[in-house]
DNA sequence: TCCATATATTCCTTTTTGGCAATATAGTAC
DNA sequence: GTACTATATTGCCAAAAAGGAATATATGGA
């Protein structure tokens, strides 16, 4: 049950939906994707943490970076369908739809440190 | 968003899920749901309200009582796609099996006006 | 070693949520 | 009309959650 819900928690909030639908796109680091949210880098490792708890995303750390990516939902089924339900939900949506389309452009070279 | 996010939010708490489980296996009323899971019966007509603005539930008055069930899913795709995979997900959760399996002896006119 | 950078953690504030008691509403029976 | 019952709504409290500023940690380079 508790596996359950919290996948469900971690869906149910719009910037953790937003962070899923960007890591669908390509792997991101914590700035990149404060950069495309525009929230505060603590707002984000906290996000990560939920969704990463809840079996849906996971990180390498490669150098200073963290790069996060979607799991294949191997750790939790109710992640997997969720995920793969995923791919072709929100796509639609405006606000999801103009994230998406920047994704590509975003460089953390340029994006962090600043 | 909005839409997709109410269903994870609905779906979110323990207590919300059990209803829909319950619903699974017949029609209740309030103070059938509330008998069921041990709670007070404003909480039991909360939790249903955020159900149905989620799409997952609808209900029938029928004289005095009030008669919820599970949507067939039309109102909102999510809700359609969770209530569906809900159909096999759970039910050997210890908790969930043993609600359910107290499902049908519950009767209402036993039950409520206490 | 010291400095700079990317991220995580802590702390605090504000908002949201879940619970219940009390009250309001709606329907039924008389 | 009154009395009774099932449910919804309101109001309040405690716990949880989301946000950010400040701080801590970790890694890489000089």
């Amino acid at each position: 049950m508790k596996q359950f819900t919290k996948v469900m928690k971690a869906l149910s909030d719009p910037n953790r939906v937003k962070i899923v639908k960007l890591l669908q796109q390509k792997v991101m680091c914590v700035c990149e994707l404060k950069a495309a949210l525009d929230i505060a880098q603590p707002s984000v490792s906290k996000h990560l943490k939920i969704l990463e708890e809840a079996g849906l995303v996971d990180f390498r750390k490669e150098g200073l970076w963290v790069n996060y990516y979607l799991t294949d939902g191997k750790g939790s089924p109710y992640a997997a369908s969720l995920l793969g339900n995923l791919k072709h939900w929100l796509n639609e949506n405006r606000e999801v739809a103009e994230l998406v389309k920047r994704a590509p452009s975003l460089n953390r070279e340029e994006i962090c440190n600043r």
